[in-house]
DNA sequence: GCGGTATGTTGAAGCGCTTCGACAACGCCT
DNA sequence: AGGCGTTGTCGAAGCGCTTCAACATACCGC
């Protein structure tokens, strides 16, 4: 492996001018640079990481924790760390994929080691276990999610209520008086994973307002339990002209099911999304539809991290982000049928 | 943060005797272990990894390179990720997450930077630009995915010839005498990533020894290309009566579309999947299907990897490791209908 | 032509760890 | 009792980089 020492000897230079053209701390006449660029390129070098961190401090590396949950949807989870680690280069980091498996520890030994720099925390509960850690350590650190407390802490997420009560809108606009949420999986809610919770009630607030009469089920994404759902719902509330589908998984088998028995859709029964634009767009009927916009969270959660390091810290205020969400109409929402 | 040196004082003994207690490499007497460990736990003590890294060469991270591809199926990629970020904090590893966007110059920063002591790479195409890279940097690598040519590579892979062999035999069984195959999008054919080709060759082969007569057609995974690919399949031969479909997104519409054209599973027409056990377990029909065993490609691969690390190279035989295909028989074949 | 401020470059001191060779202390054998 | 191999511990030399204080040089106004 070729060194910065050998780099210097090889431009006639110090080993520490070659570390100044490598960091621009210090200015470099544009003669020694140019040479000493040439012997790096000459000569192949990369920077030793280990050394740079022992050094610096700095490893240059963000931990992104991910859940290990299959009840999520995976695809925007996904979608979350790409955006993430792509963002992260682009600022010269890299990024290290931590799994919800170690739990608080996890956080405990990297910050620890000095492993990474700072933190990105996915799927964050309510009453998360890792919060209280973050919040010692004192390490850059941002969630992609809203625990119940957020002091202290730097947050970014869609604006899920604003989401709830955009979707009643829509189909308050469109003349719908009952409407059925089809929500996450029932263990999402106990778990108290925020989001989902949010979502509800926001709908439920705006509804209100809007004189509309909402009713709320948990679902699992499968076909089957998605029958039964379904089947549950118009047992209940047989005036059910307008649905809104949180769970992912949940919207193929709803389309389906909902072809099977007769009810077109827009024409007898509108449906709002909520889900990466992607799926909207692939399913039977094109979705009407609230983005989740994964890729922006990713990238936001990124730029704050940064911000930190770089200590330009926007005075600790704003530190919850709430993206405000955008809906979509495709071709799976209209006006309420005419009834009687 | 609490150095090495602090706790050799706080325990009086070395530095290095600390090193060894915690490295193992050298035999301590039981006193001074537990004396060693008890200070190390009383201050907190977590070794910093950057020094680690600089001392011994080694930095406990290998690198995991994925895609950035939307046409690939995210869940089993993810999987695999999350299978081996488990797999690789049980070796006492962390690990990097690259995604396809630097390309082989990746390779190249991470080997080069001593950031990482391996890599895994994924989506692996049939003439790979990172291979020449591998090969010469001689770094420890294993593929999830076979190359053209595996000469000096460590690979895993589904066998996918097998897998399609398999599907022919399943259907062949059941006296299905035509069968469509619906394949991953275009793209992927075109981009030479070797399983698909593999498993479309793999169905040939075998359909062809038993009589069967096959029609290949790739298709994108949304419903209206599903559409037109079913409706192409059944112009050109409507005597079929079984399916493999091996692009997971297009299992949906394909059955919604079935039942809509009054075409039972599977009474009238066989469906087998090539995908995750849990998709073929929460579709509208529950599934017969090659299941793609995403967590233990990731898995052997770490295991492979750290075989490596660790010089235990199998002699260097054994370089592509195969998994077999496993059919398993749900409620979407059966026997062919009687005709005439 | 002088003090003073920029500007460019350098030597040296670590950063916190691993690891090698040395060494003491302790049986054990003959 | 003397030499032997074992076992446990230590000191010191780095690993390759960053960064500080210091220095050399050039340039400014007066």
């Amino acid at each position: 492996m070729v060194t910065l020492a050998e780099v210097a000897r090889h431009a006639g230079v110090s080993a520490s001018t070659v570390s100044y053209v490598l960091s621009g701390k210090r200015s470099i006449s544009s003669g020694t640079r140019d040479r000493v660029e040439r012997s790096i390129k000459e000569l192949g070098y990369h920077p030793n990481a280990g050394a740079r961190a022992l050094a610096s401090s700095r490893s240059n590396i963000i931990a992104l924790m991910m859940p290990l949950r299959t009840d999520m949807y995976v695809p925007v989870m996904m979608e979350i760390a790409i955006a993430v680690a792509t963002t992260a280069r682009a600022h010269g980091h890299d990024v290290l994929l931590l799994t919800g498996e170690e739990g608080p520890a996890a956080v405990r030994r990297v910050v620890g080691s000095g492993l990474a720099d700072a933190m990105i925390l996915m799927d964050v509960e309510l009453l998360d276990a890792r919060l209280p850690l973050i919040r010692e350590t004192g390490r850059p650190a941002v969630l992609i999610g809203l625990p119940a407390d957020t002091t202290g802490l730097t947050c970014v997420d869609l604006d899920f209520a604003a989401t709830g009560a955009l979707c009643a809108e829509h189909l308050a606009g469109h003349g719908h008086r009952e409407i059925a949420v089809v929500g996450e999986a029932a263990a999402v809610y106990e778990r108290h994973t925020g989001f989902a919770e949010r979502t509800r009630d926001g709908l439920h607030r705006r509804a209100r307002e809007l004189g509309l009469r909402t009713l709320h089920r948990p679902c699992e994404g499968s076909y089957e339990s998605m029958a039964g759902t379904l089947a549950r719902i118009f047992d209940e509330r047989p005036g059910t002209t307008g649905f809104v589908v949180q769970n992912e998984a949940a919207i193929d088998p709803l389309l389906s099911l909902l072809r099977q028995q007769g009810r077109a859709v827009p024409e007898d029964v509108s449906v709002v999304a909520i889900c990466p634009d992607q799926v909207a767009a692939q399913a039977a009927v094109r979705l009407t539809s609230v983005a989740i916009p994964a890729q922006e969270m990713g990238r936001r959660a990124v730029e704050l991290v940064m911000a930190k390091l770089d200590g330009r810290d926007d005075d600790g205020t704003r530190q919850v982000t709430l993206l405000p969400p955008e809906l979509t109409v495709r071709a799976s929402s209209g006006p309420a049928p005419v009834t009687g």
